[in-house]
DNA sequence: CTCATACTTCGCTTATTGTCGAAGTATGAA
DNA sequence: TTCATACTTCGACAATAAGCGAAGTATGAG
């Protein structure tokens, strides 16, 4: 059964303003270095580490050092999936930001923790169903054999990710569209062949992502996305 | 986008071990008052009233006045999804319990907020989808027309269910399964029937629901269940 | 080797939070 | 009307937490 002393700890270590704002930043799926947290999260590099060592102790950030650099990342999916209920939980507002309508420019297309979430994900992910490719069951979605040659041919190494632990397909609820995008290691790979691709490019800053008009018809061909 | 002083908010209204036994206790689904909550989370009545305004002003949970009496319920089932994904983040414990074997109970049949969940609720939903009374689809789960008829000869008015705002149907991660169970309107009004038809009975405390073994036959004939 | 940078630890201050018992308020039973 | 019950508010106490600047440690550039 549930633990409720555990429970809370995980969400205590959530539960303050700075640590929110360092969880979110990451979940744009970079590792970022403490120094950037503190910039994100608006506090003395001091604090940044006191809090960072709370979210650590919570199992809810990696840290790994290289050189006089640590590099922090959110633990595992489930960790990011959870910040992402809380965020949808908390409702969406406007961005802040100096530059233009970044809003829609979220709505249609960002990086949610390892994978591609927004307009373009959610209607990616139905017409993954809708051709065949991907097939929805109870326990899961399966890579079916029509999809798997179509996958091979975005340069996806089909096996290698059903060979892995992690699950290959999951949804992950899209709180901008409320409907669901394709998370896991099949999600993750569908963004790093977009990316490698050049059909999009991220933000310097942030998790938008923007696909060139070129990238995106090309999607939208290959994938059969109306 | 996420806003971090609200989801900080929310997360830190979880984030104490006696809310945590509040959230969980309100988990089976019932409207507990401030007396049996105190009970649960091991604290003063005083103390329990000062938790319960923090998390009603967190929007977690809803009180209604009868005579002298409080009705404590969660508020609605998105933060009765965000309480079962941080308890399977904490991941499950065993039960200090004064008797028998209660986990395996838990885990064959139990209340998850309004619907069922355990083995049993994840092989029924796999045997809706499987005899293709339910259907999966990327924006959610639709009951067919094959499947209509059963489940109004079960008792439900399906029509009704489609008419309210809530979702009728929607996957709940079934953390001692690992895999889903139906939630939504449809899972609450499974439940119920079930219950109804005495199939199954609620512990006086806790979640967990008993089938007679005539229930359990009953249940398995009539969704197919292996 | 020296200096700069990245980051952590320490000590301190201030604010917040959780706890309780006692008192108070509202409701209901007798 | 009186007494019991349910629950909240108040005041007090203790513990915890978040913040910072300064100092310290480790790494890397020049």
């Amino acid at each position: 059964m549930n633990n409720p002393e555990l429970m809370a700890s995980i969400a205590a270590a959530i539960g303050d303003p700075a640590r929110s704002k360092i969880l979110l930043a990451l979940m744009g799926g970079r590792a970022l270095t403490p120094t950037e947290l503190s910039l994100e999260a608006e506090v003395a590099p001091s604090t940044t580490s006191a809090h960072l060592a709370k979210l650590h102790k919570a199992d809810l950030v990696t840290v790994v050092r290289q050189g006089r650099h640590r590099y922090v990342q959110i633990s595992n999916e489930q960790v990011a999936e959870l910040v992402e209920r809380l965020g949808g939980l908390s409702g969406p507002v406007p961005i802040k930001t100096a530059s233009g309508p970044k809003d829609p420019a979220m709505r249609t297309a960002r990086v949610c923790y390892d994978h591609l979430a927004g307009e373009l994900a959610v209607r990616l992910f139905e017409s993954l169903v809708r051709q065949h490719w991907l097939e929805l069951k109870t326990d899961g979605i399966a890579i079916t054999d029509r999809g798997r040659p179509i996958l091979e041919g975005f340069g996806i190494d089909v096996a290698a990710l059903e060979r892995s632990r992690r699950l290959t397909c999951r949804q992950c609820l899209d709180w901008s569209e409320r409907r669901h995008h394709l998370a896991g290691s099949l999600g993750a790979a569908l963004l790093d062949g977009i990316l490698s691709k050049r059909w999009a490019e991220r933000d310097l800053v942030g998790r938008t992502v923007r696909f060139s008009a070129k990238g995106e018809k090309q999607l939208k061909r290959d994938f059969r996305i109306p």
